[in-house]
DNA sequence: GTGCGAGGTGTACACTTGTCTACATCCGCA
DNA sequence: TGCGGATGTAGACAAGTGTACACCTCGCAC
């Protein structure tokens, strides 16, 4: 039975042809976990009929429910992280501007039009996929510690990779690496909050895009600040405290 | 049949003598969504038998679901405010310490206890009341609509809180009131994310209040330099935002 | 006393759910 | 050609679900 399941391992493949049952499975349980209610409290039934299949045909591909909703999020992970990235590298362009070192208000002024296009970018993917974002968001505070483990660990790679790629598009040699990492999963987490924001109360987009703006900034003049401005007083205590 | 329901409100009133059905199932889908699954999805017989009840001694109560999670969410929150506030309130004495006004790095050293203080507070109170803070961040996300709103409510009204208290404790002249506010409703949805890591990782939880107490302190940095360094660049921004 | 309404119980019905076993296809391969 | 495994279907089962109706039992006003 085990081998059944893990030698199907197609999606990793060039392409699947005819969008075999494994995939509707997983369409129809996404979509169904978008509009209705939690990946982990959805029925095995429920999620065949939907997809067009026989509630037994599940048992073919999943072992369980976590085991579907582990390859959901396996999949929209993947996606998320490929497509930030991407569209991070395509922007580096502006970013290369910004690369010139100078004293830490001088940084931040240029860091200014980045920041703007990376929370636009941010908030621009999340509403192309919006179903994937709110499902994940729900999983991540869901009832599966399964669930949730996965998708703590998919949050602290999306804040590793952006803290990898602001390193390396604009070099802060004022901050140890381990303070950028920290700080790049606080962006990401808020972001989360302010992306639902923006995708529930499409009004307000404009306000919550100047509110992500200006947060993510202040948490860099911030981490500047006492990183340089008191260098002594601020890395002493960061050090103190682990 | 609603003047039934609303007749019932003996929860305002001075003590439940002899803890009547409602309360019995209340306290018993707390006790299901903090343990097993969400407050939404539970089942109207599993609550009742948790409860020690009659199936139907639901209907007596409470309309639907949605209505039962409103009436836990409200009893909650209203314990997470008092309390928050009152511990606030009893280490103000601390605080008047650092309510003389000065540039901002000599506010921001005396803020350092107080922020200290503030972090240790908030998640003692979330070790305490353990289940219904988990209770609550899951359905913040949950599926029901009604829940959610109901909660982000409760979420702007404690950032609220913050800001008024903060406002009252050590006047920042420097900052106009609604960035406080602003800067409040991030640290509260922060501090969400590091509550629940800090009861999920007890092994981690040092490391996890120094997290904390850094990030209030980059963005409190943050906030005094974008609003004072360069207040006529910062302050423009913001206007033309909104 | 009588009536009454709120809180609580018991039983019943139609329906959904997860799971099991058995059967039908298809496709690669010897 | 035949075989075996992967994929999908059909039917049946016990268990659990929401809801409806009838009934009981207090406390209390008249």
């Amino acid at each position: 039975m085990k081998k059944n399941l893990e030698g199907y391992s197609k999606r990793t493949g060039a392409a699947v042809a005819h969008r075999s049952g494994r995939q509707k499975l997983m369409e129809a349980a996404l979509q169904l976990a978008a509009s209705t209610r939690s990946l982990a409290s959805l029925g095995l039934r429920e999620v065949a009929r939907q997809a067009g299949l026989n509630p037994n045909t599940f048992y073919r591909h999943f072992r369980s429910f976590d085991d579907l909703g582990l390859a959901v999020i396996d999949d929209l992970a993947g996606e998320l992280r490929q497509g930030l990235r991407e569209r991070r590298r395509r922007s580096a362009v502006s970013a290369a501007l910004a690369s010139r070192p100078g004293d830490a208000a001088q940084v931040l002024r240029q860091a200014e039009p980045v920041v703007r296009e990376s929370v636009a970018l941010v908030l621009d993917f999340v509403t192309e996929h919006q179903q994937a974002y709110v499902v994940g968001i729900r999983e991540l505070h869901g009832t599966s510690p399964v669930l949730r483990d996965a998708l703590r660990r998919v949050f602290d790679q999306l804040a590793a990779d952006m803290a990898e790629d602001v390193l390396e598009m604009m070099p802060l040699p004022q901050m140890d690496p381990q303070s950028v990492r920290e700080i790049a999963a606080a962006v990401i987490r808020q972001m989360a909050f302010f992306s639902m924001d923006y995708l529930e109360q499409p009004s307000q987009r404009e306000a919550i895009c100047g509110q992500a703006e200006r947060f993510i900034l202040m948490l860099l003049w911030g981490a500047l600040a006492t990183g340089v401005a008191q260098p002594g007083r601020a890395q002493a205590r960061v050090a103190n405290r682990s």
